[in-house]
DNA sequence: GAAGATTGAGAGCTCAATCTTC
DNA sequence: GAAGATTGAGCTCTCAATCTTC
């Protein structure tokens, strides 16, 4: 449940289990809408996009390789939230396309988020969650 | 390569995401002496403890579980870096032991390691990367 | 029975190679 | 040939079940 269990004693570590945590606890949480994280993130990228995306369009949007979608979008069709469809401009490509059920799962799902997120936000003032910000930030843009 | 491929609307996808991209910057520099982060900080710890560690004491330290670090020895033995030893005070026991070469990866992973992590905190000032680590505690402290 | 380790199944990710369609 | 998707192999991780030793 908790994906890095790296070593926390440096800024890396402590940034890394930071996050760790944080994720295995909305884990924990979406597990009972039978949601994981990168589940839900793929059906908000879903519902973003109109209810249907073209996997490609979907893996660039989730910053991670093709096949890994295709697996991803595999679990999410056994899930029943998900169904494969086709491009008629386009035989090559395939099309993700919510279900009513995947709809209601990304409903649900994302409230429970978007809950975890609002409660993480709780235990800082607002001018500590714009110095987080600025702080990650200016972290991520020196590491591309 | 980068573990955790969320969305970035939020605090909790910014912090996520900037975990991430650090975590495979790290990642990508430690291939080229063959390690992972996962594996570093096993051999790390293992040096820690003297070169020699209970699986199960690993785990601990690990913050995981303990079929995980079976896997992990597994491969960090077929790496050559470490190896299985006994226990003579308790038959059930496996140790893991560093190897001369499992040495030499740590010393050099770890120097890469540690320069990431200087790397991470020149970009900060000495007052922000306390900012950073006061909110970070914050943070970790209420989501147990 | 409890503790230490392992195995099996499976989620989530990567890369390299392949197949179809453009 | 290039783009879209998939497959196969492998890493990291979890949980449940098992085996040995205490």
């Amino acid at each position: 449940m908790h994906d890095s269990p790296v070593d926390v004693r440096g800024q890396l570590g402590a940034l890394l289990h930071a996050a760790g945590t944080l994720q295995a606890s909305a884990e924990a949480r979406l597990a009972e809408v039978g949601l994981s994280l990168p589940k839900l993130m793929a059906l908000r990228k879903i519902a973003d996009a109109g209810e249907s995306i073209a996997l490609s369009q979907l893996a660039t949007r989730l910053s991670c390789v093709k096949s890994n979608i295709t697996q991803l979008v595999d679990r999410l069709e056994a899930d029943g939230f998900v169904s494969r469809g086709t491009d008629p401009n386009d035989r090559r490509s395939r099309l993700a396309v919510l279900t009513p059920e995947g709809r209601d799962a990304c409903q649900q799902g994302g409230a429970i988020y978007d809950a975890a997120e609002r409660e993480l936000l709780s235990h800082l003032s607002d001018s500590e969650a714009r110095q987080l910000a600025g702080l990650l930030e200016k972290l991520g843009s020196h590491s591309g």
